[in-house]
DNA sequence: CATAGGATTATCT
DNA sequence: GATAATCCTATGC
């Protein structure tokens, strides 16, 4: 099992490749972006342990999800050890087993590729029918809801930059990917600086 | 006053 | 045209 207890800057690079599972879907992830706690403006733990971001604080390995503009289902790991926050969201995937149910929650046109299912935290999201209730869920094993298997040997390198769609601490390197990879979401701002 | 959940508009393709 | 760790409002404490 992954070592989840250190932050999750440490860790995001790491979780690139490994497969999250929930239910009968499956995604091998390809885009990260890690979330650190009081001294991570772009947060939601940097105000502390209150309102959602309470489960940021919780035991590593558990499952953070929340509303991102009121359609979305974004899901992230829970990282570092119990009482201090960070987590890892998952932006990105690879359908590996169920992308069938995939393309059905998606609604995704028969002609459309199956590289589009889980692009983007919302689409990964309804792919993998994540829901407010899967909020706080620990990753378990293979009876469980949830499940985290250990990456495999990416051919590809890691790229880092700047991470998406936030307003604050928009310079910081948190966002992690794999080069050539179909699934990962289009770059938008800045380009990768280290690999 | 704090929290929970659904929604819009700016940015990128 | 599609997407997005923001924003606003309703409800409960």
């Amino acid at each position: 099992m992954i070592d989840l207890s250190r932050r999750a800057d440490e860790i995001a690079p790491g979780l690139l490749g490994a497969v999250i599972r929930r239910g009968p879907v499956a995604v091998r992830l390809t885009e990260v972006e890690a979330y650190l706690g009081a001294d991570d403006p772009a947060s939601h733990a940097y105000r502390g342990e209150r309102g959602r971001a309470a489960v940021m604080f919780g035991a590593p390995g558990t499952i953070y999800v929340y509303v991102s503009y009121g359609i979305h289902r974004a899901g992230n790991i829970v990282c570092s050890p119990a009482g201090q926050a960070s987590a890892v969201l998952m932006r990105a995937g690879e359908l590996v087993a169920g992308a069938d149910i995939a393309r059905e929650r998606r609604g995704l046109a028969p002609d459309r590729p199956d590289t589009l299912l889980a692009k983007g935290p919302g689409n990964l999201g309804r792919a993998l029918g994540l829901d407010l209730l899967d909020n706080g869920q620990p990753l378990g094993g293979p009876g469980d809801l949830f499940e985290l298997t250990e990456p495999g040997p990416g051919p590809g390198g890691i790229l880092v930059g700047p991470r998406i769609g936030i307003t604050r601490a928009v310079d910081a390197p948190l966002r992690f990917w794999l080069a050539d990879e179909p699934t990962v979401s289009a770059r938008r701002r800045g380009e990768p600086w280290r690999g």
